[in-house]
DNA sequence: CAGAGACATCGACATCTGTCAATATTGATG
DNA sequence: CATCAATATTGACAGATGTCGATGTCTCTG
């Protein structure tokens, strides 16, 4: 199966044709998993950060929250394709997926490539 | 007070540089009211509608979904400034606010600010 | 092997969300 | 004014979501 990101980048922008009803339940839960600010701000901030990757231990300390739900937080966005897992010793570090964020600016807003 | 349409005018992309606290809090709501497959179909079915701009009897028929659900979800879309309402009579006219939905895109996708 | 540190999973909880049936409101029309 | 048709609001309810503390798993290092 493919997963959400996979999804999304088969169909053409939000007002360029109507969404099929099949097409708006691949793309939602994508949208869903970005629609929070904490996970906002991590996807921000691994896009933007050096080599395009961060660790945990780098982005755990941005926020007011307990480690556990940093932790879901990032799954979240895993889950749906927009982030690559990788662990390297004990460390995990976290990657955007190339192509994710752009797919999703395409279908929305059409002027992003 | 602006809304959130108007708020995300004033970020750069996500993966440019990090998103404040107060940035991500003022999209996400945005996302949110995106993120769910019924409100992406409205927004395209009205995007994509003839003259951009939809009545309710047309947008209803279209969902296996009572009156009062569609309404709620036209209303969550106005609420955050994704849709213009306009009464005509008896009917409700929405269209898709101007550069609303771009501006979403260039905010996830873009490269060039 | 024992301990420590990085991260994940679990269980619990309050809050939010999507949906419906019932009902209210609004505008045109007889 | 009485009625009908289009849309909105309300109240209720099941299910999803964000958060935490406690605990589990993995990996490096003595």
């Amino acid at each position: 199966m493919l997963s959400p990101v996979d999804a999304v980048a088969c169909c053409s922008p939000l007002a360029r044709e109507p969404l099929s009803q099949q097409a708006a339940e691949q793309v939602a839960p994508l949208l869903k998993a970005l629609a929070d600010p904490v996970r906002l701000r991590l996807m921000s901030l691994v896009a933007s950060h050096q080599d395009g990757e961060a660790c945990i231990c780098d982005l755990n300390p941005a926020f007011d929250l307990s480690q556990p739900t940093i932790s879901h937080h990032l799954k979240v966005l895993h889950e749906v394709g927009l982030l690559d897992r990788e662990k390297r010793g004990v460390w995990v570090y976290y990657r955007v997926r190339p192509d994710a964020l752009s797919a999703l600016g395409t279908l929305i807003g059409s002027t992003a490539g």
